[in-house]
DNA sequence: TCTTTCTCCGTTATCGTTATTATTTATTTT
DNA sequence: AAAATAAATAATAACGATAACGGAGAAAGA
């Protein structure tokens, strides 16, 4: 592989003006441009980044911490993360952590060897392990569509996740249901908080409650959107409406209530979250919230090159507008 | 950020033996390398990554060009990927390619740059520009799921896909089926001519024959895969089984058979391919080919880095074995 | 004509680490 | 105790690009 000195050498000129050449060709003139430019064709020049970085102490890399990335909402994201990063001149460094504090300390710590210069975490834990606090508080990281529980010092993209969980239940009062399921995320997980608390604020004002046996912890997968359905089928008295925090467990409570000979909408009605491209697909259609994942994902990497470019984010907390979309699976309640 | 001269001013030892205790501490005394790691204790200090890659000319990165990270199969197979480079101290750089030429020379250039030691690529085409033929010759390159058309220099890790569409065909034969659609992808990816070739292969040992009619293109897309079912339920004599290159189109091609008012496998039989998660959980569930997506992308990712290592890879051509996975998206022929 | 200003370009230090070579110190052998 | 050997450490030159600085020469102004 050829370098700049060997450019340098061909074409009769000294190291830095071939850097400018490259850099800024404005600063050289048209003939020494030319010839230089002529030398780095016929050695097939290519600047070596790696010295580029290291010399600016920059890796124009940031590293995403994304708990799964076969999930097809968070793999949005990422293609939101990845655009923006590329009209910057920035890569993206894959961070599949599973959802294991190992990893995250593994990824996280990229940023801390120079390897990133920032991250992003889309789980809602705090990335770093615990002996790297002291250096990670200087590290540029940004979460998004989650919130790093009990830190309110990084700027969050997140949806409206209070206003939707409302919306959907206003959507199921208003199809006349009372007795609520809810298929959860993992309990520790602050947008299922808020969620939560949205729905049920809409409970509350329409008087209904929700029943706590009907309340069951999911994973977002459709495995155990199946084993809460079932759960929830099982119950004394069942429940009308499932609203499931995430599709794929929507599409699992679906795919067991139909095992089960029963429905939907017809003697359940069952409401998902992300509205992610088989939604649509499903039979029947699901009703979900629509979360614009490329826009969060495109947010957060901006918030994060402002942080790196040594700017303070324009807010703190960013939340995005959701929709809700209404096909087929939610309907009238007949009980 | 403190740096290694720092921890040898701190602990009275050169920067030598600073570097090194951390990389083989048997090489210093126990009396030394105890007063490093305090300094090291003392400063958090971490190496440069960045540093330590230029003076080493690697980047312990790869870069993976996939066409969509949004694709279930894809991200699976980047999961398989991701595992494999860190078990060896590799990163991985996501290259969402959209299926666009430049972003695909954009990133495949990172291999030029010494940003990259290597690069995965997910789709069939030739990923660096023209210009760049020259010096792309000595990039460590893999081929994984699909292989570069007209091009035999690069390793491939594939599936049997000739096998396996042969054994959707045999399961169709054998339910009876005699009249067969096909849904395919672009008509310029090999695996596409391989899974056809497999297809037709026994449909001739059965004497029957494709109609050239019953064969439409689709792209990979749910909604593809219903424009191709609309496309096939509309023809003269409408096939009572279709096989679907992949498993979205299958879904896809579901959704708009029953939109019909048909039923599958009632009506019409289809057979999708890949076996993502959502493929159990249709209604109904999906018959397809299972592929493992994950050891695909780790067996991809360790024959790169034995050429990375400089080791000409094991095998040129690695042949994974499927797994014909009968649901209830297909039976008997009832024509 | 003599400054002054500006354009263009070369010299060189620098970034943080590692590898090579040289040197010191400790240990063993005679 | 001297010599030979081994172990531990230090000094320093790379790696490739950039940026700060300065010098040379041309153009412009006094």
């Amino acid at each position: 592989m050829s370098n700049i000195r060997e450019v340098a050498r061909l074409s009769g000129v000294s190291v830095a003006t071939v850097s400018r050449t490259l850099k800024d060709p404005r600063l050289v003139s048209p003939q020494t441009r030319e010839r230089v430019l002529k030398a780095v064709e016929e050695t097939g020049y290519r600047p070596n980044l790696l010295a580029r970085n290291f010399s600016s102490g920059k890796s124009y890399a940031v590293v995403v911490l994304v708990p799964n990335v076969a999930n097809p909402f968070f793999s949005k994201v990422i293609r939101g993360i990845e655009q923006a990063a590329q009209d910057q001149g920035y890569s993206v460094l894959l961070g599949d952590t599973q959802g294991k504090p190992e990893r995250e300390h593994f990824y996280a710590g990229m940023a801390l060897t120079s390897q990133a210069d920032g991250l992003i975490q889309l789980d809602c834990r705090y990335p770093f392990a615990e002996k790297d606090m002291a250096l990670a508080a200087s590290v540029p990281m940004v979460n998004a569509c989650e919130r790093i529980a009990d830190d309110a010092s990084y700027p969050v993209v997140e949806l409206d996740n209070r206003g939707a969980a409302s919306a959907v239940a206003r959507h199921l009062v208003a199809l006349g249901h009372r007795r609520m399921g809810v298929i959860t995320g993992p309990a520790t997980s602050p947008i299922v908080r808020d969620r939560l608390a949205g729905f049920c604020e809409v409970l509350r004002a329409s008087n209904l409650e929700l029943d706590e046996s009907l309340l069951v912890n999911g994973e977002f997968t459709m495995s155990s959107g199946a084993r809460g359905a079932e759960t929830l089928l099982s119950a004394n008295r069942p429940p009308s409406a499932i609203f499931c925090m995430n599709d794929e467990m929507a599409i699992g409570a679906i795919h067991q209530i139909k095992k089960k000979g029963l429905s939907v909408p017809g003697d359940i009605s069952v409401v998902g979250f992300d509205n992610i491209e088989f939604a649509s697909f499903m039979d029947p259609p699901l009703t979900t919230i629509d979360q614009p994942a490329e826009e969060l994902g495109r947010r957060a990497m901006e918030t994060l090159l402002q942080m790196i470019a040594g700017n303070p984010p324009e807010q703190k907390r960013a939340k995005l507008a959701f929709d809700l979309v209404i096909r087929e699976s939610s309907g009238e309640c007949r009980d």
